[in-house]
DNA sequence: ACGTTTGCGCTTTAGC
DNA sequence: GCTAAAGCGCAAACGT
């Protein structure tokens, strides 16, 4: 509330707009992407592939090494506790 | 369940690589886009506009698609039987 | 990542079953739930009433209080968007 | 559309409140289960365990023996393809 | 800078 | 089995 507008005239009405709409066509280009990338997961099950082992690999490729490492040793370290 | 892959061979291990990779292009794409509308906010910011007005204004503006007429009559019909 | 247990002896392993079996068994009463939610539907079709529109009242009647709040809140904020 | 009730009358009009309003009850009771395990994960949590390993054991435990090794051995062989 | 709150995206679930 | 909707965790964003 410092540095707010307390006028607003035709020039930045306008202005508002031209930041409004920009970002809803880069919203838009997001969910062109989103869609994409379901259709590649579609092609991808129907020549075969298991897209939830698709989405395991795909979040674990993400992660840090070490990071994953660790996440794969504690989940060893409570399954023994738990006698799995 | 119907055709699933249970052997990969080299052919299948590299399409299976494609597709992976071309998901991961695909989602860096967006982490972009998403980047970019960040700083439209910001540039919005310093010019003097309230970034949390600015988007009650873009989640507003993206209801506005309605639904069914005929719905939304039988809805009317049961909201009148249950007295609302 | 403050005071991560990294040793799990006997006593933190059955901690461990106790809470995990505790969400199981809460997990199962949803469920339960869940399917007298359903049985409720169910008697309500064989009445001759549409689940489906009775999903839309319910819905409906969910978000109500809550947009005619954000409504409000919408008109000042295109007052002040318009300098009115 | 077969057996749709088109007069709604007084009785109906109540019998349709009782059902709408059965299932909301229903849904509030499992809100309530749902705030219970949040409440057990964050109780887990500050005892220092993890309670996303902890989701990812609940998820195995969730799964028949069978299933969960099966899966466990395409995502091996999807990792071995990709050389991970 | 920090803690709280809200919006977003993923996961899971339910209906058709 | 597939598509659509709900629930949920997570991360960014707001206010203190």
């Amino acid at each position: 509330m410092t540095t707010q507008l307390n006028i607003i005239n035709q020039a930045n009405g306008d202005k508002l707009q031209r930041f409004i709409e920009e970002i809803e066509r880069l919203e838009r280009e997001k969910s062109d992407i989103s869609e994409q990338i379901r259709e590649v997961f579609k092609v991808a099950k129907s020549d075969g592939y298991d897209p939830k082992i698709m989405r395991m690999i795909i979040r674990d490729r993400k992660k840090r090494p070490h990071e994953l490492e660790e996440e794969e040793m504690l989940l060893e370290t409570y399954k023994k506790a738990l006698n799995m």
